[in-house]
DNA sequence: ACGGCTTTCTCCATTCACAGGACAAAGCTC
DNA sequence: GAGCTTTGTCCTGTGAATGGAGAAAGCCGT
């Protein structure tokens, strides 16, 4: 198909794209049923849908007791990228209109190889998914990167982890290379996208979404939204102080919650701990694989080894510990913890809410279930396809 | 005059109440430049609500070179009550419809006396308000508690420091004696839309307000908007932890922000300092008053005293460490430090500011401005003047 | 004083948005 | 097949809104 160019043109047809991606077909009648609108006029919005091609007809449903209700769908030839660029890793996906995913692909790579590498790398990833017959184009793309953004702009703003990206007009490049809208944001706002719109998070409209992979985000949705902060950089927790002339941290200060627990300080613990000899299950992967990760420490957690789970559980209380400011000042109705760790699991989850039932205001905490994730690395891909989406089809 | 009774009608109508409110007496023409609608339209709309009597004709305008136009205002006999409940004290101002505070009385009490004996409090101070002929009723009143407040029922939830107040109908039971409507929120968010509407927050989308007076709060404004969280206790800060096993807390913890540092924190450090002889200047006034309270330090600090000096800069610094993390986490446009300790004045801002500018994101403290609020005690009763014409000056 | 120019405001005709009723189409159940 | 239900279309009436014509009321220069 000839990729999409139309746009809704009000407020209705742009609630009536929303309601068909989120719910897949609807008849008329259905729609009419959320819409508040009479049936004439829904008539009306969904012709002139149709007319643009962004909707088509799909066949009649089942009577439910009458005559048989005409769905409408949107077109099912529509495909939205989605690209969540991590410290070490890219991953990439097509969904179709409803952001379902169709095909995603996860690929080890370093961001301070500065975006033109990894871009050719995701252009390369994008179109062996193209090559498999998921998708002839794409109607857009969302993209997450580590660190903060300009979002009206889609330019990286001096990021810390990804040196070389400062400035570079990431959205007007992939727009170019792809041929189709692009929107950039931080990988963790897409995360708390992801797992709104398809995760845990559907029913909550004021929650806090910690990402803790190499380093440590916070999405914070209000009232339903993302909220990014006067210059992009909302959210980015890492940095503030977990322990008070606790460990130097690369960003110059010390005693950073990510200098004291994130995936690079879990692994580097978990090496010294090995070296000193406190743990003989880290030492032997040790002596395997030549390093350790995070997933190691997670494997030896599952073993029983004691030393592991300690690591996992000091992390932990350090992590509650911001969480719990956190939740005292924000005051969410929902936490959800993401990212590479998950696979340390409920052992790092447990000592997380223990910390923050213990140490944040008990109104706040009263009702506050913490929980981790539900969509592990594909939260952060549909994030991406639901925010081009919320783009697209957001009025004229 | 009858009391306001009318609403506006649509959102138009709802607008121009507000461009009026803000602005001041508008001519057709100006309205017409910033509401996007015909002149006809306009002309209708501004028609309909002289028809109301919520607006009415305010003479002629000075010619600009053509026809004379005929200027529109908020009906001048239009009074708004706001209620600021402190821990120790209560303000009570009438504002005319543009939110200009018309007459302010400040009364010291005790919150703990409970609602009954401070509402008594209240009505006699409105009362006396009236009695000076500046207002024959009220068309709304806003209120603001020290404490958590379930908003949409105007109910104070779980205060702990008003007992009594948990659960009190205060919205209910003030519109009762009031005849108006009212509107309850935390004291904190009150103050951060006061500084808002008249103060040094107009420009700003997102800021907060950090209020330091017997304890320690934090308004939220995200995109124009007071955020209050999931249960209202968004922005109760002073119960995040500042020092690690710290002093003990009223609330049962260690290391609160507020056992540290706030208005009474720093009154009882005062008084030991004075005790232990570390300090003639505070001794002296300990002798005098046989107690000592923030303001006697300022005054010792304004003196030169470098005991109260030191004091103020430790409390600063506690406070600016738990800023920072907010600013990091929140990313404001700007910081806004207010309450009962602004007394304290530069030397406690030169803290604060001293400790967010070390430990924060730079990208986040890039362009932040901290500073003082500008509206001092009168910044509440204006935030409860606005909570309220928001309320009625909304569309139907 | 008097025309030209500007600004403000009103009036009117036309277009568009939308609701809601009438009605047709298409199914179910008995 | 009768009667009922559900779905969808058509049509008309009403109010929202625009934009142009023009009147009212001021300015300024000659």
């Amino acid at each position: 198909m000839r990729r999409m160019t139309a746009r809704p043109a009000n407020a209705h047809q742009s609630r009536l794209l929303k309601l068909l991606r989120d719910g897949g077909p609807h008849s008329r009648a259905q729609l009419g049923d959320r819409v508040d609108l009479s049936r004439s006029k829904l008539a009306v919005e969904v012709d002139r849908l149709l007319e643009t091609g962004l909707v088509v007809a799909d066949g009649l449903a089942a009577s439910r007791g009458g005559r048989r209700s005409h769905n409408v769908r949107l077109h099912p030839g529509l495909r939205f990228l989605g690209v969540d660029i991590g410290a070490t890793s890219v991953d990439v996906a097509v969904t179709n209109a409803e952001l379902e995913i169709l095909g995603h692909l996860n690929q080890p790579m370093d961001v301070r190889e500065g975006p033109v590498a990894v871009f050719e790398q995701v252009l390369e990833m994008a179109g062996k998914l193209k090559a498999t017959g998921l998708a002839e184009g794409f109607d857009g793309a969302g993209v997450g990167v580590p660190g903060p953004v300009r979002f009206p702009e889609g330019v990286p703003v001096a990021p810390p982890i990804m040196p070389g990206w400062d400035g570079f007009p990431v959205r007007e490049a992939l727009s170019q290379e792809l041929g189709c809208p692009v929107m950039v944001d931080n990988d963790v706002n897409l995360m708390a996208m992801g797992e709104q719109h398809a995760g845990v998070a559907r029913p909550v409209a004021d929650y806090l979404c910690v990402k803790i992979g190499t380093g440590i985000g916070c999405g914070i949705v209000v009232g339903g939204r993302v909220h990014r902060g006067t210059t992009g950089s909302a959210g980015d927790i890492g940095h503030i102080q977990a322990v008070p002339d606790g460990r130097p941290c690369a960003c110059g200060n010390r005693g950073c919650l990510e200098a004291h627990f994130s995936g690079a300080a879990l692994a580097r613990d978990a090496v010294e701990a090995a070296r000193q000899g406190l743990s003989a299950d880290l030492a032997a992967r040790l002596e395997a694989n030549g390093t350790l990760t995070a997933v190691d420490v997670a494997a030896a957690a599952a073993a029983g080894d004691a030393t592991a789970l300690d690591l996992i559980r000091a992390g932990g209380t350090q992590v509650g510990q911001v969480i719990a400011g956190l939740v005292s000042f924000f005051n969410p109705g929902l936490v959800v913890i993401g990212g590479g760790v998950t696979g340390l699991g409920h052992t790092l989850l447990a000592a997380i809410r223990t910390q923050v039932y213990r140490q944040s205001l008990p109104l706040a905490t009263r009702n506050l279930p913490i929980v981790l994730g539900e969509l592990g690395p594909t939260a952060g891909v549909i994030g991406g396809a639901r925010l081009i989406s919320d783009h697209l089809f957001a009025p004229a």
